[in-house]
DNA sequence: GCTTGATCTGAACATGCGTTCATATAAAGC
DNA sequence: GCTTTATATGAACGCATGTTCAGATCAAGC
């Protein structure tokens, strides 16, 4: 027998990629199969060999589409001369960002250590790319005196951090809207860059 | 044949539990296999389940273990009347705690999804427990007006990301000892909660 | 020195894994 | 309508998995 409901190639691809980054998010790409993965989709696990290569190379393809979305989000950003604006910016972008990805955003920082080496070695760069974008802020900041902070690459790990923790416990519908969420870490990371 | 080496309850035990944290760091729970860990640790994998019943409980085992150290040592802790001074102590013990214990650490916050209902539950409260430590301090500034922290649920949880993201960078011998790692974060953290 | 109990081996079990491939089908171009 | 091509099936491959268990071996108590 054949394939029991036409051709779907349009269709099938990002359905794969959105069920394999759910299931990943769920369970960690080691525990999920390609078989659970074909079962989300509806087809057997042979048909997503044509869509990847092998399941290594699914994983790696959406680390680096989320880390590329991410990139391309970060340059659209308005950017302004104050840094403290900018700053305030960043923090807005990096929180809504996240939180409207959260399952990329958990993976990315999950698996990495299963990407083979190279495959690891291209998303970490990217991913220093994006600090060293929020690093330039600070250290714009410290020039203009704006900012006091002594270590703008401690600085930056740390701001990046307590934003990105967000995703930890943020569910849509809770105590707090997004605004007030953004709103309140902002506050947070002002204080913390200004004497 | 039988076994070769004698009879080492007593030193098998650990280093079973020693060994399946340090695969379980570096590769994940569900990428690790029981026959992998006793390869470490230089038994059968029969051998494995005269100290544990099955695989999912020695990684809870492991995790409980984690949080159980981490509330005793909490509890340990010089309490001051100051709260300034009791930030400045939690700050430095949750940084050193967490850089000794970084395998420990990474696994606590890694596998938790791969943890039963049952046991994600018990491993859940205990770190809610430990928030809730931090939180008290930042009430009881806000109290005496030492801090100005409007949301102390939230600045908790900002906190505590932020500390604990040192252990995704730190590495002994790197550029900065423990000790200036503690005051930069603290110097941070201080900033964050003082108006 | 014998017995007992704890400890370990090595083989086995059923199941699931990632991946390949010959084959079948549906859609698209002419 | 015929041919071509993309897409899907379903069976098969070799191998690894968590777990069990009968039997072997060692350490300790008497």
């Amino acid at each position: 027998m054949a394939r029991t409901q036409g051709s779907h190639a349009g269709i099938t691809g990002p359905k794969i990629r959105a069920e394999a980054l759910r299931l990943f998010a769920e369970s960690g790409y080691a525990a999920v199969s390609m078989r659970e993965i074909a079962r989300a989709v509806g087809v057997q696990a042979g048909a997503l060999y044509n869509y990847t290569p092998d399941k290594q190379a699914l994983l790696f393809s959406l680390l680096k589409g989320h880390m590329d979305d991410l990139a391309e989000a970060l340059s659209t950003l308005p950017r302004a001369a104050d840094p403290m604006e900018r700053l305030r910016t960043f923090v807005h972008f990096h929180i809504a960002f996240h939180l409207e990805r959260q399952q990329a955003v958990f993976i990315a920082y999950m698996e990495l250590r299963n990407l083979t080496p190279e495959n690891f070695a291209v998303i970490e760069a990217q991913r220093r790319d994006y600090e060293t974008g929020l690093e330039e802020i600070l250290r714009a900041g410290m020039a203009t005196g704006a900012f006091s902070v002594p270590d703008s690459k401690l600085a930056t790990l740390a701001i990046i951090a307590m934003l990105t923790g967000v995703t930890t416990w943020y569910r849509p519908g809770g105590r707090l809207p997004l605004e007030a969420v953004q709103d309140r870490y902002w506050d947070l990371t002002r204080q913390m860059v200004t004497a």
